[in-house]
DNA sequence: AATAGAACCGGACCGTGGTCCGTTTGGGCT
DNA sequence: AGCCCAAACGGACCACGGTCCGGTTCTATT
């Protein structure tokens, strides 16, 4: 604990740097830490479904109450683990390289969306099954993308209700509608992304003047 | 139970009238149409979260193993529960008045269709989501729904995957993507409806020749 | 450095979904 | 009517998600 080489440091870094709840206890961060590494590893060595609350606690080396304050439920849990990759996504969205990135005209930009959203949420179905409604659903990754999605619906001046349109855009990329399709009725993933991409032609293709 | 007015016939009907599997007993019969009651008694007083398998089953007479007999799991009671109205629902699709029912020309079916849809989706919202994928969502209820729409698209001469467009049409009308819009950002319900009106025309809609 | 108090920790505890298996019941057959 | 077995029954039992509260550890203050 009294590591000589943050022993130097003047303590503790008392400023704010930046904002969140107050500040975070050490232990609490480590914990926290802890737990969603845990947690990864029981993920990709079990299958999601079969990772109990129990198990990450122990694994993590903490008393499951401790799982529970820091993430609220095993939805909490999941949407925290998913918020990861999200969050890479996500800058890749705003600041990689075209054309899914900026650079490329809207219209690629939608298309190259539409193929890279269908991918990711393909890849990662059974963690956003297994985070329902909880975090990265609840506001924080869908509003994101619809805020995209409208973005760009602007840029290729689409006229109508712009967010209500992009919601009709995002939904047959969700993960239910998505695994009927592939799972159920046995499409190939092609066939799917090449719909959505007819889907997009369709809703952004100028009213006949 | 040796009841003089069943006395008289010739026993159990021995006749396979009509399908389905080889013959269910007259108590499962009797119990299964009991549970099914008493569910739908416990939603319309707790709320559908609030029941519990234990509540159904005492509540019916019957042990808790008899309810996990008939309905597999809570989301196969909540998916039987459910298709008692879908049903009845369907039939009003196939049968009923026009615009919904046939009758009407294929696009005022269409925007009838998603009327009424969305309507039955938000007024079953909670049971939809507590039957999870288990009886009416894998299949029965959705397969008729995309069905149907892929009808409709073909009277109206769309050109293009007809399947995966009319999953496309579907998919903003589902549970999850309805709350979003209706619950969570606050859009009136009919500001949804008008958004995907807009969007099955864009979808109908010919190709500039 | 010592103190006070807040935040955190841990694991016993509870409710509910789901399983299991010994027992009962229905109904075709003789 | 009586027999027999498949099917159905029922409730004890288990696992897992989630809560609670007494004890511990960190941090701000003096």
């Amino acid at each position: 604990m009294t590591d000589p080489l943050s022993g130097p440091l003047p303590g503790p870094v008392l400023l704010p740097l930046l904002g969140g709840p107050p500040t975070e206890r050490r232990d609490a961060a480590r914990n926290r830490e802890a737990l969603l590494v845990a947690a990864e590893e029981l993920v990709d060595a079990c299958g999601v479904d079969h990772v109990t609350m129990d198990a990450v606690a122990v694994r993590a080396g903490v008393g499951k109450g401790t799982v529970f304050r820091r993430f609220e439920s095993r939805e909490g849990l999941m949407a925290a683990l998913l918020d990861r990759s999200e969050t890479v996504w996500q800058a890749a969205v705003i600041s990689g390289p075209p054309p899914l990135g900026p650079g490329a005209d809207p219209m690629e930009r939608l298309l190259a969306f539409g193929r890279s959203r269908l991918e990711t949420t393909l890849r990662h179905a059974e963690l956003i099954r297994a985070a329902g409604r909880a975090g990265s659903r609840s506001y924080a990754a869908w509003s994101f993308t619809a805020m995209h999605v409208r973005y760009l619906l602007g840029e290729l001046d689409v006229r109508g209700d712009l967010p209500v349109l992009a919601t009709a855009l995002l939904a047959p990329l969700e993960v239910p509608v998505l695994e009927q399709q592939v799972r159920v009725e046995g499409f190939p993933v092609d066939r799917v992304l090449a719909g959505w991409e007819d889907l997009a032609r369709r809703v952004v293709r100028p009213p006949d003047a």
